[in-house]
DNA sequence: CCGGATGGCTTTTTT
DNA sequence: AGCCATCCGG
């Protein structure tokens, strides 16, 4: 493909601080991969030198792939491509000393707070937890400690909810654990107040890269700022209107922010889009025009108008599915198309169960793209909670996980003895458990079991740097993790999807390991590797299979047909985001811009809710659209078998 | 210590 | 309607 003159303007400019305003389908990684070879080829930077962010392990995987096709593979390995959490742990990494952390340091995931949490709280309501944690995670991503936070606490409430906040930080430092966020926080911090590491890593870095800039929340432009600040080389690469991610911190005044801080900023918008129809085009800027915009661009496309944007009404959730599975098999068959080319994108998870049930009976292939990542299956988090076990003993979250799992006699009683001697003594669980001192407490059969326990994990922990399968497959057949898992879920079919989990898992960490020969393969590498890089399952894209997924998940995705389903009050915009419309018309925006030829939507007129019957509104993002262009269908399927249910 | 029954609550999006 | 936590009985 040939660049427009922007394009190229884009690629080009190397002087200063650049944003490209890269609106949908505009050929913005092309334009990133482009600068990065630009950046080596022409203007001689050290490939160890570039910098490129991205906001998913997936984006960076593509990029890296995409470069190689280009680049000798050996430069394009000195390319440093990852997410902001990969590169906060890479910095955590190397600055252990300064930053007062132990190497063997693990890492939380949202799963393991809560625990955490639970018992700081002392309370055992989800949803305050959820809250709470997310509390803590917003602090951190302001920069705020718990001490600061004290300080702006202003009612009692407030200062109650500081008050675990610190206690979760004394509670992470004593069992040398980062969650999350610190990731991005303790380099951020570090970098912020210590002027010769900052410099150490503004001179490695040359040239920095971000994509899905609108994403970015306040700490990772701190972080940006701090690690370009010298040379003020970087280009962030973002679209306003795609920032569908406010619920995790990004704030759009990022944007304006830049402009502030940057005085001579270079903009450059990229308005040519190379994707839609025309009409699918025009659609799409009708809808966002509605929103308030910092910086204006208005995306053009040169391709064919494009049939009319039919809406597909349905009397319940059932039916919707069944006419939009018909639609496709109807239409797949008139174009002679592939199952590959549609895509099914809903505004929530929940939505795609009917869905699932109705391409089943209809034997269409389809793939449905999940957010329950491998990495969250019970087996998966029982076996990493044995590595991380083995790498810090004071991983007492760890402990707790598995010390009963499989069921080895040690129940509430006998861990409420170790967890008082624990205290008493200053210690992690596992060290406890391991003191001599301990056996006048506890029967001799409870206090056996906890000593073998505590020998296969001692046992295990000796070779794992050396053979980390084995000790794996030792591990599972020790613990006789396999039959336990057969006892447990019964259903054979369970088992069956847990064995295979569990070999997934092998294969995963000897890739791994394959892949990283040269480097350091330590136990630390693979856990950290495994617990960011969180998704495992890939999906063949020589499968010819019907996609379904989030809006969320289709950012960055394109396909020839899209159908977007329950466009309906409530769904598109939902109930908990009505005080943020804005970014629900982003995100059918998003929709809307991820089909090249065709588009649907399709609504209920009743749907279940909380076990419920009630009664719905199409969408206002529909009445927003062009009406010209939308073909509003009769529902006509009458005396019809399908509306048994109600 | 486990398994089943019961009752409350939920469904937004995820590195 | 389904998931989770808790409770209670074996």
């Amino acid at each position: 493909m040939n660049l427009n003159v922007n394009q190229k303007k884009a690629i080009h400019y190397v002087s200063g601080p650049c944003l490209i305003l890269a609106g949908a389908g505009s050929g913005k990684t092309q334009v990133i991969i482009k600068k990065i070879i630009y950046l080596i080829s022409q203007c001689h930077l050290n490939p160890n030198s570039i910098f490129a962010i991205t906001f998913t392990n997936k984006a960076a995987k593509e990029m890296r792939n995409r470069i190689s096709d280009k680049l000798s593979h050996n430069i394009t390995k000195m390319i440093t491509i990852s997410t902001f959490h990969s590169l906060g742990l890479r910095i955590v990494k190397s600055e252990l000393n300064a930053l007062n952390i132990c190497s063997n340091f693990s890492i939380f995931d949202e799963q393991d707070q809560i625990t955490v949490l639970k018992d700081i709280t002392k309370k055992n309501d989800r949803t305050f937890l959820k809250k709470v944690r997310i509390m803590i995670s917003n602090w951190k991503n302001k920069l705020i400690n718990s001490y600061n936070a004290k300080i702006r606490a202003k009612s009692i409430i407030e200062k109650k909810y500081c008050r675990y906040y610190e206690l979760y930080e004394i509670y992470l430092k004593s069992c040398n654990i980062l969650d999350f966020d610190d990731l991005i926080f303790l380099p951020t911090l570090l970098l912020k107040n210590n002027e010769l590491l900052r410099e150490k890593w503004q001179n490695k870095i040359k040239y920095l890269l971000v994509d899905e800039y609108q994403d970015t929340n306040f700490i990772q432009y701190e972080l940006i700022k701090l690690l370009s600040k010298s040379n003020k080389n970087f280009t962030l690469v973002g679209d306003d209107d795609q920032s569908i991610y406010s619920w995790r911190g990004a704030r759009l005044n990022n944007f304006s922010l830049l402009k502030l801080d940057y005085p001579e900023l270079k903009i450059i918008k990229l308005e040519h889009n190379y994707r839609s129809s025309g009409r699918i085009l025009k659609a799409a800027n009708f809808l966002i025009e509605n929103n308030p915009h910092f910086l204006q661009k208005k995306l053009f496309s040169n391709l064919e108008y494009g049939p009319i944007i039919n809406i597909i009404p349905a009397r319940n959730e059932e039916e919707e599915a069944i006419l939009v599975s018909k639609k496709i098999l109807n239409h797949k068959l008139i174009n002679s198309s592939n199952y590959r080319d549609y895509s099914v994108l809903y505004r929530s998870n929940y939505q795609v169960k009917v869905f699932e049930k109705v391409l089943i009976n209809f034997k269409i292939p389809y793939y449905v793209v999940t957010r329950s990542s491998f990495f969250s299956r019970p087996e998966i988090r029982d076996l990493l909670a044995y590595l991380k076990l083995m790498l810090n003993s004071n991983d007492d979250i760890a402990f707790l996980k598995i010390i009963n799992r499989p069921s080895r006699g040690i129940g509430e009683k006998t861990l409420k003895k170790i967890k008082s001697w624990s205290i008493y003594k200053k210690i992690s669980l596992f060290d406890a458990s391991n003191s001599n001192e301990l056996k006048s407490f506890l029967s001799s059969r409870s206090f056996n079991a906890l000593q073998n326990f505590i020998i296969l994990i001692k046992e295990l922990k000796e070779n794992i740097f050396i053979k980390p399968i084995m000790v794996l497959d030792n591990l599972i057949s020790t613990i006789k993790y396999e039959s336990w898992l057969l006892k447990n879920l019964k259903n054979f079919k369970l088992y069956k999807i847990s064995l295979n989990n569990m070999h997934s898992l092998l294969n995963w960490i000897s890739e791994l390991i394959q892949s990283n020969k040269n480097k350091s393969n330590t136990l630390s590498d693979i856990i950290y590797q495994f617990i960011l890089h969180n998704e495992l399952e890939e999906e063949n894209p020589e499968d010819d299979k019907l996609q379904l997924m989030t809006l969320h998940a289709s950012k960055g995705l394109e396909f020839p047909y899209v159908f977007m389903i329950g466009m309906e009050e409530g769904i598109l915009p939902h109930y908990s985001s009505l005080n943020n419309i804005d970014e629900e018309r982003r995100l059918t925006y998003v929709g809307i811009t991820r089909a090249k030829k065709e588009l649907f939507f399709s609504y209920s007129k009743i749907r279940c809710q909380y076990g419920e019957v009630i009664y719905t509104v199409p969408s206002r993002f529909l009445l927003e659209l062009p009406k010209n262009d939308l073909l509003w269908k009769k529902n006509n399927v009458q005396k019809n078998n399908f509306l048994k249910k109600i």
